[in-house]
DNA sequence: TAAATCCAGTATCCCAGGATACAGAAGGAG
DNA sequence: CTCCTTCTGTATCCTGGGATACTGGATTTA
């Protein structure tokens, strides 16, 4: 076991409080491969035996859904540390409902869901651990999936928008702040087309609720881009 | 402790494999409450402080999140045995991000999620087995919600539609199959408005896809079907 | 058995927003 | 500096589907 993974294994959520020493008793024990990718190379591909779960080691790795006619959209980028594959794993799924996609040149270790469950039964102290760690993963998962449905559940752009800007809003706790992603990320993330989002962008704008300039938005009229949350 | 309560808290996923002996002790330790709602109470207000876990004793409780303007979706619709709750109680959510409603008369129990992630440092041989159902619990409400997020992401009703009968031709294995939900529901459900939805389905009808009467629907063209979901 | 209520299908109107194409700005590479 | 690419805003056109209102059938209540 190369010394490497194992660091790289401390930074897994999956992993959280586990000292050192018994990262290694665990990873031992739960029949783990490693393997390499290189950039564009897929770590998955969609309807593929699911052969468990998945914990980047290095580089990046991004889950990507395909339309039949093509378009590719990437619904979540991972970094080093972050697991996938989890939920497929833990509700009994046989497929990979979605492909995986290295973004750059990755390692990924793989490890066997059942054991994760069943390994101690005699109770080892970070057995107890790693299922805490679980719960909060996947709940984890589960909220941000939550808070995908929200947007997708607005029918509005301005609704779609406003909710997003109040929320960045939120987590800055300042009325100027940065987004996180290009115009055509942002359109992607809230399932509308780029134009459309970008005229309805500029109206609030024009308006004299928003201002921006490139990645930063400074919200002017807070009731009013409220407001906007009302359809 | 009333014993109907007790036997209702045996069909929780949440204590499955529990035997009935420890799911007293277990609830015991749980500091739990027990209420009951009439058909169309909140069970749950959005926005209002989380209280804890909910676990479905008896009736019929759906998760709705609505707008406003009163557009309405159904996220979920839940039997006596399930709980919900349990994804907002593990990310530290502070609030409940939508309502559950009471679809018929109802009865609901509160514990406390602190004391199940803490409750056995001493390791009881049931507390491990929570864990592990609550991993399962968590993971199946995460794929559901990624399921939702699929159809909450194709544009097209037609897409929606499609997909939505073909994953219940699957379920049932069965060329012809019962829709669970009513007209208005399963408009909720896939987030578009009733009279839009009863006019595709008619289109599908008269271009011989497919054939229903009152619930029932049987697939005549499964091809062309499969064809509408390239949204 | 009449009245009230719920449910599904249908028609009409009309607008939010998708598709597409283009233009200017900004940054990077040679 | 010049070319090239990426990003964003903008205009034009046009359709999918939302809002609304009405129908008749089914179910429930009295």
């Amino acid at each position: 076991m190369q010394p490497d993974y194992l660091a790289a294994s401390l930074n897994s959520p999956l992993f959280k409080d586990i000292d050192e020493g018994d990262i290694l008793h665990v990873l031992q024990c739960l029949d783990f491969q490693i393997e390499h990718y290189k950039k564009n190379d897929y770590v998955v591909r969609l309807d593929t035996p699911f052969d468990g779960v998945k914990i980047l080691l290095a580089g990046e790795v991004a889950i990507v859904k395909e339309t039949k006619s093509g378009t590719r959209v990437i619904v979540n980028a991972f970094k080093p540390g972050a697991t996938f594959g989890e939920v497929l794993a833990f509700c009994g799924e046989k497929i990979w409902t979605a492909a995986a996609q290295a973004m750059s040149d990755s390692t990924v270790m793989t490890i066997h869901p059942e054991k994760i469950l069943t390994m101690c039964q005699r109770g080892c102290r970070y057995h107890q651990r790693i299922l805490v760690n679980l719960v909060l993963l996947v709940s984890h998962k589960a909220n941000i999936l939550s808070r995908k449905v929200d947007y997708l559940s607005l029918k509005s752009i301005n609704g779609k928008l406003s909710r997003y800007l109040l929320e960045q809003y939120k987590l800055s706790d300042n009325m100027t702040f940065k987004l996180p992603m290009n115009r055509v990320e942002l359109a992607d993330f809230l399932n509308v087309s780029r134009p459309s989002m970008s005229r309805e962008l500029c109206k609030m704008r024009d308006r004299g609720i928003i201002e921006f300039y490139k990645e930063s938005v400074r919200i002017i009229d807070l009731k009013a881009l409220e407001a906007l949350l009302e359809d």
